[in-house]
DNA sequence: GGCGATCACTGAAGCGCTTCAGTTACTCTC
DNA sequence: GAGAGTAACTGAAGCGCTTCAGTGATCGCC
C-alpha cells in the first residue's frame, strides 16, 4: 500500500521560502555564476534546510531534452552475459567511458535469445543505444530506429545509420587456422557458437550456414575455412559444432563429440577461450595430451587464456579498446556527429601452450 | 554540431492529425478499454505514419512519478566488479527480477573504491537504489538518503530505513574453519579481502582489523576465528593477508606470502573462490601437495570452484537467491512496503578436493 | 556626468505526457 | 417513455524543471 507522503518540496518550495523567483534557484544548481555568491549560498542553504536535493532529474530530463543514459542492448539474459568474461572485460571499459560523459548506463537484458523485448526499448529512458551482437533480426534493432534514437553496434552486421565497432573476426580465424596448417595439421574441427538465435546445439548443417543470423560466428567461420583452404583443406572436411553460449561447459561437450570423430581431428578452432577451455578439459578427461595429441586454440585472450595449464594458444583481440571504443561513438553521435565509417579493432595471434606440431 | 532536427511527433500532433483529444491518444496506448477498437486502431495508424513511436518516456516519467528504473551501485569499477563471477551471478538475477517487474537496470559504477559519485547519484533517474558492498561511509549512500529513495543493501552494515540481504558470512566462515580443525590443522591463515577501501595489500594489522569499514570481511574474518577458537587457536596465530579485490593473481600473490611463513600454515581459508584458486596456482607453483601439505578452503562455490583439479572445498552461498531476494525487495519497496527485517541467505559447507588431514 | 556595459535577477513559455472530473449520446429496463 | 446506466471521449490542471528575453540597478570610463 503506497503510504501517504508528505509532498517533497520542489524548485518552487525554496524559491517562495528564500523569496526569489524560480528560474534563480535552478541557476542556484545549474549556473552558479548567474548569481552572487551569497545569494547562492543561501537558497542551497535552505534547501538542505527543507530536505530538497537537488532539481528532479525526470523532470530536467524533460526540460533539457537530454535523458542522460545510455542503453546497452545484448542479446541474453545477463545471466549469460556476465558469465562471459569477454563481454565483461567489454562492459567495464564501455561504462567508464560512458560515466566519463556524464552518463549512466542503462541494462536491458535480452529475454529471450533475440534481444530485449521491444516493449523495453520503447520505454527506456535514453538518448543512444548500444547493441551488443543481437540477430540482425531482433525486434529490439527496430524498435530503436523507430525511436530514432542514435545507435552504435558491436559485433553485428552494419544497420543503417548506426555507427559500428567491430573486430576483425575473418582476419582473426584465418590467423589461427594458419598457425595450424603451418604446424602441419590438415584434420581440423571448429567449435563455435550458435549461428542462429535458435539455441541449436550440435554438428552444424549445411543449411544452418546458409540461414545463420550471427555475424561473428559467421565470420569466423568462414575465416577459419579461408585459412584452412589456403592449405587446401576444404569446408567438407571440417566438422563444426556449435555451442549455445560461450561457456567452458558447452565447449567441453562439443569437443567430446568432435574428438570422437574418425579420424580424429589434431586440432580444434574455438570462437572463445571459455569455449577452448572446455575443450582443454574434455581432452584431459579424454586422455589426449594437448599439444601432443591435439592441439587446441582460442579466441579473445581473456585473463583466464594464459592463467591455466596448458596456457592457450589464442587469437588476442583488444577488449578494452572496444568497449572504450563503442562508448566514445556513443558520445559522439550524442553530440550529432555522423556515424562515420565502422571502428575495426585489430587482432594478433598469442601462441602459447596449446598448440603444437601435427602428430605424425 | 547538432544537426537541425526536423521537430518530433509528439501526441498533440497525433490528436490534431486524428481530430481528437490529446487525452484520447494517451489513452490508445496506455488504456485500450476506453476507447473504441476502431479510434484505436485509427490513431495508431496515424501514428505510424508520422513516425511516433509512442509517448515518451521521460515525459511519461514526469507525469506520473515513476523514473522506471532500478539503480545498481557498487563499490569498484565495472571493471573489477564483472570479473568477479559471484557478483556476476547476483547481477544476473537482480536484474531479471527487477525486469519482471518492468523496469531497467541503471549501473553506477564506484570511480574509485568508495562507491559512485555522489553526484551521479542525485542525477540518476530511479525510483529505488540498490547498493552493493559499499563502505558504510560511502558519499553515494548519503546521496540516497537526502533523496530519499528507498534503498536496498547487499552485504553490508544496515543503514536505517532500508531494507537489507545478507548472507551468513558468519556462520559459513565459522563453517570453514571447523571443517578444518575437524581435519586436525592447527595452522590455519586467512587470505582475505580488503577490510577498508584504501587499497591496502599485504599482512593486515591489528589496528586495520579495528578501524575495517567493509561489513562482509570483517564478518568472515571473525567467524573464521570463531571456528578456530573453538579448537584453542587464538587470533595471534592466524595470520592474515589483505587482497584488494577478489581476483586470482591477487589470491596468488597473497598466498606465495602466507606459504612462506614458518612455520607454515597447513591451510589458508579464502574469502572467495576466486582467491582460493590463485591460492591453489600459488601451491603449485611452490611444490605444495593439494591437498597433501596444505588445504585450501573457498567461498561462494561458483563454477569455477568444481571446474579445476583439484575441486574446491568452499562454502556455498546462493548467489541466485541473494540477487533474486534483492530485486522483490526493491520491488516492494517501490510499492511503499516497509523494509522489514534483514533476509538472510544461508549457506553450507561443500566438501571437496582441495581439503585434506593436516600433515603430521 | 552621460553612455554603454555588466551584473543580478525575473516572468513566462515551454518540455510531452497523464489523469480525473466531466459531458454527451446511447442503450437498457420496467 | 422516464430514469438509470454505460460507453466513448474531452478539457484542463498538473508533473518539476530549464531557458531566454528582458528589466533595473550598478559600474567603469573618458
Amino acid at each position: 500500500m503506497s503510504q501517504e507522503r508528505v509532498r517533497r518540496p520542489t524548485l518552487d518550495t525554496i524559491a517562495r521560502q528564500v523569496g526569489v523567483s524560480r528560474a534563480t534557484v535552478s541557476n542556484a544548481y545549474n549556473r552558479p555564476d548567474q548569481l552572487s555568491p551569497q545569494l547562492r549560498e543561501r537558497i542551497i542553504a535552505t534547501a538542505k534546510q527543507l530536505g530538497y536535493a537537488g532539481p528532479d532529474p525526470v523532470a530536467r530530463s524533460l526540460a533539457t531534452q537530454r535523458a542522460g543514459s545510455v542503453a546497452f542492448m545484448l542479446c541474453e539474459g545477463l545471466s549469460s552475459a556476465f558469465s562471459d568474461p569477454a563481454l565483461c572485460i567489454l562492459l567495464d571499459a564501455l561504462a567508464a567511458t560512458v560515466d566519463s560523459g556524464d552518463r549512466a548506463l542503462l541494462l536491458l537484458p535480452g529475454t529471450n535469445d533475440a534481444g530485449p523485448r521491444a516493449a523495453s526499448v520503447i520505454r527506456a529512458q535514453t538518448d543512444v543505444v548500444v547493441a551488443y551482437s543481437l540477430p540482425d533480426d531482433a525486434p529490439a534493432l527496430q524498435a530503436v530506429t523507430d525511436r530514432k534514437l542514435p545507435l552504435v553496434v558491436i559485433d553485428q552486421p552494419a544497420v543503417p545509420g548506426a555507427a559500428s565497432v567491430r573486430v576483425d573476426d575473418f582476419g582473426g580465424a584465418r590467423l589461427a587456422a594458419r598457425h595450424l596448417t603451418e604446424l602441419g595439421h590438415r584434420r581440423v574441427a571448429v567449435l563455435g557458437f550458435s549461428l542462429s538465435a535458435d539455441g541449436w546445439r550440435g554438428p552444424a548443417t549445411p543449411e544452418r550456414v546458409r540461414t545463420a543470423h550471427f555475424r561473428v560466428s559467421l565470420d569466423r567461420y568462414a575465416g577459419y575455412l579461408k585459412g584452412l583452404a589456403e592449405q587446401g583443406i576444404v569446408a567438407d572436411e571440417v566438422p563444426l559444432w556449435e555451442a549455445p553460449g560461450s561457456v567452458r561447459e558447452l565447449g567441453r561437450e562439443g569437443a567430446r563429440w568432435l574428438f570422437g570423430l574418425r579420424p580424429r581431428p589434431t586440432a580444434v578452432l574455438c570462437m572463445s577461450d571459455e569455449l577452448a577451455l572446455g575443450a582443454l578439459r574434455a581432452a584431459d578427461e579424454l586422455g589426449l595430451a594437448v599439444p601432443g595429441e591435439v592441439s587446441i586454440v582460442g579466441f579473445d585472450d581473456t585473463p583466464a587464456a594464459s592463467w591455466g595449464e596448458p596456457s592457450l594458444t589464442t587469437v588476442r583481440q583488444d577488449l578494452v579498446e572496444k568497449g572504450r571504443q563503442a562508448g566514445a561513438l556513443a558520445l559522439r553521435m550524442l553530440d550529432g556527429a555522423r556515424p562515420g565509417r565502422p571502428v575495426t579493432i585489430g587482432v594478433e595471434l598469442q601462441v602459447r601452450g596449446s598448440t603444437g606440431p601435427a602428430p605424425r
